[in-house]
DNA sequence: CATTTCACCTGGTGGC
DNA sequence: TGCCACCAGGTGAAAT
């Protein structure tokens, strides 16, 4: 399940392969999920444009594209990356990979996975496809030219101050792992972090936000910090089938304290870790650790 | 409005 | 071996 440090990753690894290229025509599944912009539009707004840049927001990658011109447009792909600073994006394309999504750089004679639900033919002759079994992802076009530009509803978890922080949760009665899973509070911390940043915190998940100290929240701010900046050095958590851009796996899974060790001894105190239900969510924890 | 629940999807697992 | 119930969880709509 890619969250932010996941995100980050392939987002940095796609921007290495892709920025500077052109989008010479985009294919489309028929049916309407993950659609958030409908087919047609996506691909008739994504021919011709140039990639500009690929970035992470919050579990969102986002493709800043300039102006759709001809394949007769004479710069090479380093000038453009030069001009890329000066070059203000005309349009986006916003990929969510939700549960199951990958974005894959091929060739067009690569095999086409199943659940294939996006090809995009660039002129150096490569393929940017986007794949996603569980259809819970989200493909979006925006063109900047008649709307707003892309923004994640919620704060950034790795640039957050110490007062904003604590101000998304006061007055709020829900577990402090629920605020955590809020996007539109935090954008980007998804199940794994969470729990992980908890345990780091020394915080139950299912204290009620708003009974949470300022000195905790200030704990559970820094773990975030920490643990995303070193997930993201490690490339991410590896379960399940994630992998990067690349095809590498992460590495933070060796590395988690609390995330799918039920009954395994905590790495602190030895105490068998809980799961519980929570949000709907499996919820794991130390019962010694935290409190 | 704040909060909770559930549907959306498919693949993998475990029981029989 | 085959079949089926069930689980995984990000998001957003619907319900409370």
């Amino acid at each position: 399940m890619p969250e932010l440090p996941e995100v980050e990753t392939i987002a940095r690894g796609v921007d290495k392969r892709v920025r500077g290229d052109r989008i010479v025509q985009a294919w489309f599944a028929s049916h309407p999920q993950p659609f958030k912009t409908p087919p047609a539009r996506q691909s008739k707004g994504l021919a011709g444009r140039v990639i500009l840049a690929v970035h992470r927001t919050g579990k969102h990658i986002v493709f800043e594209l300039g102006a759709a011109g001809g394949a007769g447009d004479a710069r090479g792909r380093k000038a453009l990356k030069r001009a890329e600073a000066k070059a203000p994006a005309e349009a986006q394309w916003i990929v969510h990979l939700g549960m199951t999504g990958r974005l894959l750089v091929t060739t067009p004679e690569s095999p086409v996975a199943r659940h294939t639900h996006a090809r995009l033919a660039l002129e150096s002759g490569r393929e940017l496809r986007f794949v996603d079994p569980r259809r819970f992802g989200r493909l979006e076009f925006r063109d900047l030219l008649r709307g707003a530009a892309f923004g994640a509803p919620g704060a950034e978890p790795l640039t957050i101050g110490a007062r904003e922080f604590a101000t998304l949760f006061r007055g709020r009665r829900l577990a402090i792992k629920a605020a955590l899973l809020n996007q539109t509070l935090l954008a980007g911390v998804g199940n794994i972090y969470a729990d992980e940043s908890l345990f780091q915190a020394g915080i139950r998940p299912r204290r009620r936000a708003n009974r949470v100290s300022r000195a905790e929240l200030e704990r559970l701010r820094l773990a975030l910090r920490e643990i995303l900046t070193h997930a993201i050095r490690l490339g991410g958590s590896s379960v399940s089938d994630y992998v990067d851009a690349d095809g590498a796996r992460g590495f933070f899974q060796l590395e988690h304290c609390v995330y799918q060790r039920t009954g395994e001894p905590c790495r602190r105190c030895q105490t068998p870790i809980r799961r519980v239900v929570l949000a709907g969510r499996g919820t794991h924890y130390c019962p010694e650790c935290q409190h």
